[in-house]
RNA sequence: GCCAGAGUGGUGGAAUGGCAGACACGUCGGCUUUAGGAGCCGAUGCCCUAUGGGGCGUGAGGGUUCGAGUCCCUUCUCUGGUACCA
């Protein structure tokens, strides 16, 4: 529902400010380049072609976009730039490549960000993702954990809780400590005193450590195996990797796992508890090992009670717990020794017990783990920037130069283009040789392209100087407009690219360039449009033909509907609506216009008071009602407007068409109008005789002498029951009122014969009368 | 499972702790019209009524308060997010 973020653009332009509301488009990416191998064409030819469609339909609704602002990030003379930040977050440390287990989508034939598997499924196609050990391109999101976090704060009030809450949970910062394992071998001493560190958010609860566990994809599993159960061990791990992502989250599944024939040595307690290796320790989360601790977590049960291990409880349950893990609070038990006691102590404080204690032994330490990975950007896929580096056998890895930017992308079409695994660029040998910008040997040029969301992480520092082909963005315009005042997207960006900016903002901070931590001070999520349920595409393409809604009823008509439709953040259902409705309403306002007779400039000081008061209550009313985005109860209050215009109009003995105060009811409507219904807006403005254009008639002030109301009612209650209502002056005094009140019949017909208690009177809005 | 958010007429939705249902859609009635439509006027939460009014009503159950859709506790349902995260 894009009119929003319209009507917010044209409120503040009207009252005066200087309004920056650009539009770009997110260009690369694999829908155009999949289409292209589809049609067997050039994915700028698609995306191009599609962006005009778009372009066009953004103009027919009259968005009051800024066009000369106009980018795309797949145009060299912005990636150019998105190559350029790369390269700056290269030489600050902040772009790495390391090997590991990736996410891989088949189907796609690429990797993926972590934040880009959705339920173990590709967030793009939906097939079903693996893991594949590849070496990748990385940025150090990791570094900015706690910032991210902590920034957050000041946000709060101005982006959506529910954004919020889903970047906290995405970063999931867990406090514990990392506790000092040692696997001693047995037998033939496979492994000789490794220490091995675990991490665990419940160290009060190492009494009750009775084994160990390690990823079975972890290096570490392979490592510490004892010769003898190698087969078993070997056997197990091909059979996790056959096993899918999918099965191995299935509810209920049966816990499995292989005993690596060591023990390790649990640091408080001295005993040698059994080493495993299963599938329900992740090998990239916390250290890829874990001290199990089945009477206090339900997986480690399960396991337990699966192999036959012991369990000790050392959180004692309420009484009649029996049967599964305790995570609940209550006094720690067989959790002392000579060393350490924390039998009796609450949860917190046995924790710190605990942790005060691995310090001082030098076997362990407080620490805080995140669940947030560093941002995997490399893609096996040819629509996207090159990254600009090159290899060279020589010098290693070697940054493309600044003023050899951009990296152009190769001409490669149609089955050029079709996923083999590795990035359609490598297969360019024209273009992948080159000569190392170093040494002048030869080189290669890595032939991965970025994460569109890499694109996007920085376009907003963009628009404020689009065409400076000098520089990315310009440090003191970016200073001037920046950071984002409002911004207005979907939630489905919430981890994604909300998170993504937030860290190339503080990054760039760090370097120098801006002055500012969070790029976007204010976020609204606009709810989608739907037609019976069913969802409709950015493009408003499928569902309802929005397109037919405007030939129809109007741009003007649409538009209204979608903001009179309720709340912005929710999803409207279009077979709910009412468009002729709308249409409806726009008629009668704009009929205002040619009624009024009065002329333009006329004095509105003489012009009827009750209509002039409905006026102002309203200017001050829909002016709070935007500024906190309940656009659909301004449209209503407008609505009221119009209608008590209407009577001052027609009824007999009232106002009259020439009443100073009608003209100034409509110009009211008009302005108001101009934000939601522009050519409704228009055209009333002109048949009221002013010239154009009415968006920059400035948004009206209400007169304060006006809106002090000459009687208000008072409800009057018995026993917080409504019996009467009084028509008070808004300055009556309480005493007064009291009297009023009680004098009153129907008051009097509900007391009846019962003693009054006592009254409670808040004037002028209230009277209640307590009975016993 | 865990974490958010939400449950209000036939429908979309309003309501700084103080008149529940603003504003619309829909429906019904009236005026106008050859007719249909449009426009305008009126009615419209449910139930009772002597037409003065009265009873009930914001998913359910408790509580705080002179007064609760709104605050607190319990519970149910729905939506979204997340999920062997130790």
């Amino acid at each position: 529902v894009f009119a929003l973020a319209d009507v917010i653009a044209r409120y503040w332009f009207q009252q005066g400010f200087d309004v920056l509301h650009p539009v770009g488009w997110d260009s690369f990416g694999l829908p155009a380049e999949n289409a292209a191998i589809q049609r067997n064409e050039h994915p700028a030819d698609w995306t191009y072609r599609n962006i005009e469609t778009q372009a066009e339909s953004f103009r027919r609704y009259a968005i009051s976009f800024d066009w000369s602002r106009r980018l795309h990030t797949a145009d060299p003379k912005y990636y150019r730039w998105t190559q350029w930040l790369f390269l700056k977050l290269y030489a600050a440390g902040l772009a790495y490549r390391k090997a590991s287990a990736v996410n891989w989508c088949p189907n796609d034939q690429t990797v993926l960000a972590n934040e880009q598997v959705v339920g173990g499924h590709c967030e793009r196609c939906g097939a079903e993702v693996t893991k594949r050990n590849l070496t990748q391109w990385y940025f150090k999101v990791t570094d900015f954990v706690q910032r991210l976090l902590d920034d957050m704060d000041a946000l709060q009030g101005n982006w959506p809780q529910r954004v919020l809450t889903m970047q906290r949970n995405w970063i999931g910062r867990s406090d514990g400590a990392h506790v000092d394992f040692v696997i001693e071998g047995t037998g033939d001493g496979a492994v000789a005193g490794r220490t091995v560190t675990v991490f665990t958010t419940r160290p009060d609860t190492l009494f009750g450590a009775t084994f160990f566990v390690i990823a079975a994809d972890a290096p570490l599993a392979a490592q510490v195996c004892h010769p003898d159960f190698r087969t078993q061990f070997e056997r197990y791990v091909h059979d996790v990797q056959r096993t899918t992502e999918i099965e191995r989250l299935t509810e209920g599944r049966e816990k499995s796992g292989v005993f690596l024939g060591v023990y390790a040595t649990n640091p408080v307690t001295g005993e040698q508890i059994p080493v495993y290796a299963a599938d329900y320790v992740l090998a990239d989360y916390g250290t890829g090992a874990i001290m199990a601790v089945p009477g206090e977590d339900q997986r480690d049960w399960d396991f337990a009670t699966t192999f036959g291990l012991p369990i000790v409880r050392t959180v004692k349950p309420p009484d009649g717990f029996e049967g599964e893990a305790y995570s609940g609070d209550g006094p720690a038990i067989n959790s002392s020794n000579d060393e350490v006691s924390l039998d009796g102590l609450v949860i917190p404080d046995a924790k710190k017990a605990m942790i005060a204690h691995l310090e001082k032994v030098h076997r362990g330490s407080g620490t805080v783990n995140y669940r947030l990975r560093d941002w995997l950007v490399s893609r096996q896929r040819f629509w996207g920037p090159p990254i600009p580096i090159i290899h060279c056998p020589g010098c290693g890895e070697v940054p493309v130069p600044e003023d050899q930017l951009p990296v152009v992308l190769p001409h490669l079409t149609g089955d050029e283009l079709t996923p083999k695994g590795e990035s359609p660029l490598s297969a360019a040998t024209d273009w992948v040789n080159v000569e190392c910008p170093s040494c002048g040997g030869a080189g290669r040029r890595d032939s991965d392209t970025m994460d569109t969301f890499v694109d996007s992480s920085w376009y907003f520092l963009r628009y404020p100087t689009p065409n400076d082909s000098t520089q990315a963005f310009d440090v003191e315009a970016v200073r001037r407009w920046g950071p984002v005042d409002q911004y207005v997207g979907g939630v489905e960006h919430a981890i994604l690219h909300l998170l993504y900016a937030r860290f190339v903002t503080k990054a760039l901070h760090d370097m120098g360039y801006l002055d500012f931590v969070e790029p976007f001070t204010a976020l609204i999520n606009q709810g989608e449009v739907r037609n019976q349920g069913k969802g409709m595409s950015k493009s408003l393409g499928n569902g309802v033909d929005l397109g037919e809604q405007i030939e129809t009823f109007g741009v003007d008509a649409v538009r209204l509907t979608m903001v009179f439709a309720g709340p912005p953040e929710d999803d409207i259902d279009w077979a709910d609506m009412s468009p002729a409705g709308s249409l409806k309403f726009l008629q009668r306002a704009w009929r205002l216009s040619g009624d009024v007779t009065s002329p333009v400039g006329v004095e509105v000081s003489a012009g009827d008071g009750s209509l002039r008061r409905v006026t102002h209550r309203t200017i001050r009313d829909a002016t709070q009602l935007i500024e906190s985005h309940r656009f659909n109860v301004m449209v209503a209050r407008l609505m009221e407007l119009v209608n008590a215009t209407r009577k001052a109009i027609d009824a007999d003995g009232g106002p009259g068409p020439g009443d100073p105060a009608v003209r100034e009811a409509a110009e009211t409507v008009a302005i108001g109008l101009s934000l939601v219904a522009p050519y409704t807006a228009e055209e009333m403005w002109e048949r009221l005789g002013h010239s154009p254009t009415v968006a920059k008639a400035g948004w009206p002030q209400a007169d304060p002498a006006l809106l002090v109301e000459d009687s208000v009612t008072c409800i009057v209650q018995v026993q917080g029951k409504v019996r009467a209502k009084l028509t008070v002056s808004p300055d009556v005094a309480e005493p007064d009122l009291q009297a009023m009140a009680l004098a009153d019949p129907n008051v009097r017909r509900a007391i009846g014969d019962k003693t009054v208690r006592s009254v409670i009177v808040k004037a002028p809005r209230v009277v209640n009368v307590v009975v016993g």
